[in-house]
DNA sequence: GCCGTTACTTTCCTCTAGGTACCTACTATA
DNA sequence: TATAGTAGGTACCTAGAGGAAAGTAACGGC
């Protein structure tokens, strides 16, 4: 129970980076998957998240959701019901994130192919043995 | 060597999300504090950029030079000199990235208040024991 | 009386990113 | 002679994130 909630707080090393703590909140792991998956697909259940997202364990998707939902990015609601039923669906605040998103998106269009680019070449120096014998 | 270059590969767990391949690349740990360092204060030396990054240690900042270097975001100059002197500048491809950037810090600015709050009544609430028990 | 379902929780285990510490080559300087 | 300084490389170790699997409550259905 201690610290379940409690942010893994990677230390203060983003001292020199303004944007440090935005990073934390929305890049880390699975965090942009759930809030897209949410923000596509609108308002699920645990179930389908978890059958959307194929690779993730129940376990991190809980902690993540209660992540996100502590953030204020996301909204949980609990139906006291038979077999019980809880929906998920992101806040106005994680909505106001799609702006971000689309630049992100817009990029990677853009320069992915670049990167891809860079890594072959940089291989193929590596391999041609020009850095360290 | 085996695999000093390779990308740790978070397996395929982003297929739903078109955005996912950018956030591995640009917002791994400590690539954007460097980044903003080198676009911030121009061309810099490796020790110079380990004292900006107080907390960063020598091992971890060569490592993510290295896959920003063959991301093709960063370039590396290296002098032959009498003491080793090494040269990093951010690429265009790199620079590209500024209005990502400048949208998150936008974004920031105006919302992370917000997320400060959030977590407060979250908080709260959960002290408050209306969830469990 | 047992199974199935949902949304977790808990326990145990593994794996690896990252930290510590020490090593290199080369020279200037004291 | 010894020390400092640069830009790393390398070996060892630990903490912690994340995975697998089982447990839980509460009820309906067979």
């Amino acid at each position: 129970m201690t610290g379940d909630t409690a942010r893994p707080r990677t230390a203060d090393p983003e001292l020199a980076c303004p944007i440090a703590p935005v990073v934390d909140i929305v890049f880390s792991r699975w965090t942009t998957p759930i809030l897209w998956a949410l923000n596509e697909y609108g308002r699920q259940r645990f179930v389908e998240l978890e059958r959307r997202l194929t690779t993730i364990t129940a376990k991190v998707l809980t902690q993540r959701l209660r992540q996100l939902e502590r953030d204020g990015l996301v909204v949980r609601t609990y139906h006291p019901e038979v077999p019980p039923r809880v929906e998920y669906e992101i806040s106005e605040l994680g909505r106001s994130l799609a702006p971000l998103f689309a630049t992100l998106a817009d990029w990677s269009t853009a320069n992915l192919g670049k990167v891809d680019q860079a890594r072959l070449d940089y291989d193929a120096q590596a391999r041609a043995g020009s850095r360290r014998s």
